[in-house]
DNA sequence: CGCTTTTGACCAGCGC
DNA sequence: GCGCTGGTCAAAAGCG
């Protein structure tokens, strides 16, 4: 029976693949300069804001004790310009930064006060310290394969937004990672540590993975790092998809489609 | 008992 | 030289 559903019969299927595939890369293409120019706007945006906010202080500087508004001063200063890194190496992917210094933001639930950022790797705590630039508590880890392994990573909440954990990771891996499935923040609080004695920092496997967002170096990392960055927004991007009816549904019906041509 | 986390002490770098 | 700060050490405590 001849099938009523495709038009394209009579052409060479695998010209008919290129064909598809190369419609599907112009509109990935077309997609890619969108969110780029969103992004480009959002950056923007947050520089008029900046901007804003520092006419603002500058004018009650004036009326305020003038050492702590210089305090104020230096670090809101320090925190434009670190925007304005992240910004452009979002914007201009620089890959070419210090290439052992990466830093990652981990988004977590509000409820969920814990330092603990699951990225793979087996990490070992080895202090804690407030900060005087962040009230919330910085932790410093190190790989658990040390002094093999040279590794050091911190973690401290964000200031501006305390959901965000900052992983800065110093030195790259020289080995693999210790668990196939990555899991981004415990859901241990800060209270319920993990528990200890060949303890692994996966999560359990009903464990919903917060949504993670690395704005700082989209370069994104080095090697080691940059590999477990890229592995776990593939990660990201599948469990979206699979997540979205549309794509299940439209996957589907691509399937059926090419078991039915196969068939043929 | 062995491994880990916690946490106060210590050290080094930096600015004044 | 002194004080401040970030980073590290190491003893104590917790846990299985």
């Amino acid at each position: 029976m001849e099938p009523t559903t495709c038009l394209n019969l009579n052409l060479d299927p695998s010209k008919h693949m290129d064909d598809v595939l190369l419609q599907e890369l112009r509109r990935l293409s077309c997609e890619n300069k969108r969110l780029t120019h969103i992004l480009t706007q959002l950056c923007d945006n947050y520089m008029a804001l900046q901007n804003q906010l520092n006419q603002l202080i500058n004018n009650t500087d004036f009326e305020q004790d003038p050492i702590e508004s210089r305090k104020r001063k230096l670090a809101h200063e320090s925190c434009t310009i670190k925007f304005n890194a992240e910004c452009s190496s979002i914007t201009h992917k620089d890959f070419n930064s210090s290439p052992k210094v990466s830093k990652v933001l981990v988004k977590t639930e509000a409820s969920n006060n814990s330092l603990y950022v699951m990225d793979g790797y087996q990490w070992r705590k080895y202090g804690q310290k407030v900060t005087r630039d962040n009230p919330s508590p910085r932790a410093y880890f190190r790989c658990s394969f040390a002094p093999t392994c040279p590794v050091k990573k911190k973690v401290q909440r964000s200031i501006e937004d305390p959901t965000i954990l900052v992983t800065t990771y110093e030195g790259e891996h020289n080995h693999g990672r210790q668990q196939a499935e990555i899991s981004l923040v415990s859901k241990q609080s800060e209270n319920e540590t993990p528990k200890a004695k060949g303890s692994s920092p996966v999560s359990s496997p009903t464990t919903t993975p917060t949504v993670t967002l690395d704005l700082v170096n989209s370069g994104l990392v080095e090697n080691g790092q940059k590999s477990s960055i890229q592995q776990f927004l593939v990660q990201q991007m599948a469990t979206s998809l699979t997540r979205d009816p549309n794509f299940t549904t439209a996957l589907a019906t691509a399937i059926s489609g090419k078991i039915l041509e196969a068939k043929w």
